[in-house]
Parts: structure tokens; C-alpha cells; sequence
DNA sequence: CGCCGATATCGTCAAATTAT
DNA sequence: ATAATTTGACGATATCGGCG
């Protein structure tokens, strides 16, 4: 499993920032549209890394949503556990106390 | 102090799951 | 069937505590 990284552009920054192929177009000769369509090819290119852009927004803020409900839930885990070990302990308690009342009234 | 390992956090991708 | 969401896995980076 290989992962896409060309960040050899600008040292720092995170990669996710700067994959914007417009910007890579030698400037000059640009904007040369067909009058029929209004999507030459780099408007098409603009909208493609837009919406890479977006979904990698978006997936972002998914994953840190996700995060911070596992994160929930394995506190509400732990203190289940906790609440568990109590009850426990007081039940070991109160078996015990049964079981010296029952010998004793035995006697 | 700088270096290191351990641990935590983040963004991304891909696969699984769910909604339409 | 496919669009959208969720989540596990990975690699990169940040943070921290101990050691020489």
C-alpha cells in the first residue's frame, strides 16, 4: 500500500493544501474557451480539484467527529466498569454479612 | 541541553456500512 | 445501483518523560 505524496514544491504545509493543478498550468497561454461550452478544460480541472478539496473537507471533519465519539464511548465504557466493580464489591459484601449472620444463628 | 522511545493526535485513503 | 457517511489502517507530525 503506496501512498500519492508530491509535496516537492513547498517544503512545509500539510500536502492536502497545496494539490492544485491550475496553479502548475505555465502562466500565459490560458483562457482560449470555446464559445459553445462554458467548460474548456481548466475549468473542468478547477472543479475537479474543488470537489477533491471538499470531499477531503468534509471526510476531515468526519473523522475527527468520528474520533471524538469513540472516544465518548469507550469513557462510557470505562464507567460502566467502574460502576460494575462497585455494585460487585457491596454485593461481595453483603454475602459475606449473610453468610457470618446464617453460621452464627447456627450455633 | 539534545536525543530517544512511547504515546497522542491528525489528515488521508480505502473499505464497510447506511441512506436514497 | 449508487451516493453519502462512517470507520479502520496507515504514515506524518507533535508532545512528553526519562536518560546520558
Amino acid at each position: 500500500m503506496e501512498h500519492v505524496n508530491d509535496s516537492a514544491a513547498t517544503g512545509d504545509m500539510p500536502a492536502y493544501q497545496i494539490r492544485t493543478p491550475t496553479t502548475t498550468l505555465p502562466q500565459g497561454v490560458v483562457m482560449a474557451a470555446s464559445p459553445g461550452t462554458l467548460h474548456s478544460p481548466q475549468q473542468m480541472a478547477e472543479e475537479a480539484t474543488r470537489k477533491r478539496e471538499l470531499r477531503l473537507l468534509k471526510n476531515r471533519e468526519a473523522a475527527r467527529e468520528c474520533r471524538r465519539k469513540k472516544k465518548e464511548y469507550v469513557k462510557c465504557l470505562e464507567n460502566r466498569v467502574a460502576v460494575l466493580e462497585n455494585q460487585n464489591k457491596t454485593l461481595i459484601e453483603e454475602l459475606k454479612a449473610l453468610k457470618d449472620l446464617y453460621c452464627h444463628k447456627a450455633e
